[in-house]
DNA sequence: CGAATATCAGTGACACTGAAATTA
DNA sequence: CTAATTTCAGTGGCACTGATATTC
């Protein structure tokens, strides 16, 4: 379709923000393919992956912040991954108000299986940038990302 | 909440993926209150921004094919700005397939209104870079967005 | 009591696929 | 008849707010 658009007329956050929403709409709609087979839609694999590194220490109000979620989202995203059986609720004995998320041995499996899927699709999206560019694309995003 | 994830066990490419949609999301949570006022939905502002680019002459083929959806689901968000009075369908005599999508000049007078909130908000995301630097990153966007 | 944690119920915005109508 | 364009109908993924129990 080509650059239908004039770039110059464009002030340059406005042209990012697109820029941003059509990259990152492009990466999901690459992964949603790899993902269907292992019966995980791209919200579950995200929070899956957060629960996997988080080693046994994550409450359902630290995985909402991090996936920047309300809780209430992070509960049904939970129930499914529960529900599939690649996670368990845990409770807290210290805080009986909370609980714990844990992969399950199942959970662990599927995320191994995933990690390699995912970065294929990462680096097939983004494979007109070499690893230089692309660890100084990493650094200006996670420069606006801690903003 | 900080950094709880180790950046450096993650390859570079996945890290990009998690990042873009991480800032993304927050160029969106950013803007809907801003247009919520305006009766407009992100999608739908979006849409409305090609449209008023296009000096009357975009069809629905294209406007889908620049926002990168299906052609049914541009159907479904010009439905929602023509019930707005912010475009109408005008229907092209040499194709009667085909209709032409043009702004209202409600449209027009609330494209210019959106733009100074839209340039405000996408600036406040961004605003941890200079413009060097977000030119620097919409070249690298560019370039993944061309691929 | 007030604050924090998680959950329940309902809603909205978004894009998809498959099928149909119209016209080229 | 085949292909292109648009629209109709239904579905799914995703996150939101407001309200509610439980516990600190």
């Amino acid at each position: 379709m080509g650059p239908s658009i004039p770039p110059d007329a464009l002030p340059l956050a406005e042209e990012v923000a697109e820029l941003l929403h059509a990259v990152s709409g492009r990466i999901r709609a690459a992964a949603r393919p790899q993902l269907e087979p292992l019966g995980l839609t791209p919200a579950q694999a995200r929070a899956l992956r957060l629960i996997g590194r988080s080693d046994g220490q994550l409450r359902m109000s630290d995985l909402a912040g991090q996936l920047r979620i309300a809780p209430r989202s992070a509960t049904s995203v939970v129930e499914d991954l529960v529900e599939r059986g690649l996670v368990c609720r845990c409770p807290l004995p210290d805080d009986r108000r909370a609980v714990m998320v844990e992969p399950t041995a199942n959970g662990s499996a599927l995320l191994r299986r995933l990690g390699a899927r995912r970065r294929a699709v990462a680096a097939q999206v983004v494979s007109a940038l070499n690893p230089a560019e692309l660890a100084q694309l990493r650094d200006l995003l996670r420069r606006i990302d801690a903003a």
